[in-house]
DNA sequence: TTCTAAAATTGAGTCAATTCCGTTTTTATG
DNA sequence: CATAAAAACGGAATTGACTCAATTTTAGAA
């Protein structure tokens, strides 16, 4: 069961996404009809739902891979931080923030954001609470980091910091998008004062 | 310009919105036809695309009822506060989240939640946005109270604080309200267990 | 009371996502 | 090879939100 039928299948899938990719950068979601990103990925309408189960896992598919993205970036903070709480912080959250917008548009996170919570048990509904949970593991990683370091006070409940801190650079994020004259330059600033708050509880 | 055609838009008005709340609330809101309402509410399709830009903004009605009666109810805690910051900061919160599920079912909220990312710039989509500043300011003053009383340090950020503070909350009742067996009373346990690092930095 | 312009209502029509099922292609088997 | 079962495809049909041009209702002037 490897053979024509699997390799077929891998490239129709990446048309697909191709396909649905650009036109979602183009002409953006709403716009994307389902028959056009068929005719361009060169299958029928049919084959695309059998492929994924809504116009939404498509996005899913692109937002995964973004995300995926944003969380390898991640890693390297985490190996490596800054030797300052408020500047280690600001460096992890900053790429998160800095990458976001490299293959999504606002109108794309938009969507995807909605459909996450509209559909929470759909296939992307589930990969994108996954991710978000990737995401702030990452960050709970960093205390630890930070604590093993010295930088963090040890008798801090990383966990509880971890979300908190995820939480309110998502909703932050939430609300960035929503905007579409925000600028990423503000968000960054209001997270850090944000954060100052806490780097003042945490720190050694 | 104020006689029966008052009377009677504000008429149909209500009986739009009863029939609506009955049926997202009784069928869910995806599975509640435009036409079911129109028929329940005894107008056409057309006149309730004339009262509301779209079917969101018909849910859009409903939540706002809803987040105007928790704002209501928070106000007491805030001239009131437990002689405590934590349990100032639980009482609040709770009233908050308590209140949530009386109207609305967590569908109801999920799509609420989602449409307000979708369509910011709708008439729902504003309000929504400016429920949440409200919620917001409204923790922020019970930090300015709890200042005066002498429980919370002055030299505390108190807009940031708002800020971290509501868009955790924020984000675990998005988180809640996306999985049917989440249960309220976890939800508060989290909660406290986020806040307890910013009550230990905010504590005189 | 009668008439007219403005406001509101109506419901058939449009549009795009999703479903459905008959047809075609691929795989496994003798 | 031939062939039957399984998997995937295609595109017409369905569905439900939303629009719009025609019609009805209301307010208020004559």
């Amino acid at each position: 069961m490897s053979g024509l039928r699997a390799r077929q299948k891998a490239d129709r899938h990446r048309r697909i996404i191709e396909a649905a990719a650009a036109l979602f950068r183009d002409t953006g979601y709403e716009a994307a009809k389902i028959e056009t990103i068929a005719a361009q990925a060169e299958v029928s309408v049919g084959t695309i739902y059998n492929y994924y189960q809504n116009k939404g896992d498509i996005l899913g598919a692109i937002v995964s891979m973004e995300v995926n993205e944003v969380l390898n970036a991640g890693r390297g903070v985490v190996a490596n931080p800054p030797a300052n709480v408020g500047d280690a912080l600001d460096t992890l959250l900053g790429i998160y923030i800095e990458h976001s917008l490299h293959y999504l548009s606002k109108e794309m996170w938009r969507q995807a954001m909605a459909i996450s919570t509209q559909l929470p048990d759909s296939p992307f509904g589930q990969a994108y609470t996954a991710l978000d949970r990737a995401l702030t593991e990452q960050i709970r990683a960093l205390f630890v980091r930070l604590q093993a370091i010295g930088l963090v006070r040890r008798d801090i409940d990383g966990q509880a910091l971890g979300e908190l801190m995820f939480n309110n650079m998502n909703m932050m994020f939430i609300e960035f998008v929503k905007r579409d004259e925000a600028r990423i330059a503000e968000l960054r600033a209001a997270i850090r004062r944000q954060n100052r708050i806490l780097v003042a509880a945490i720190a050694v």
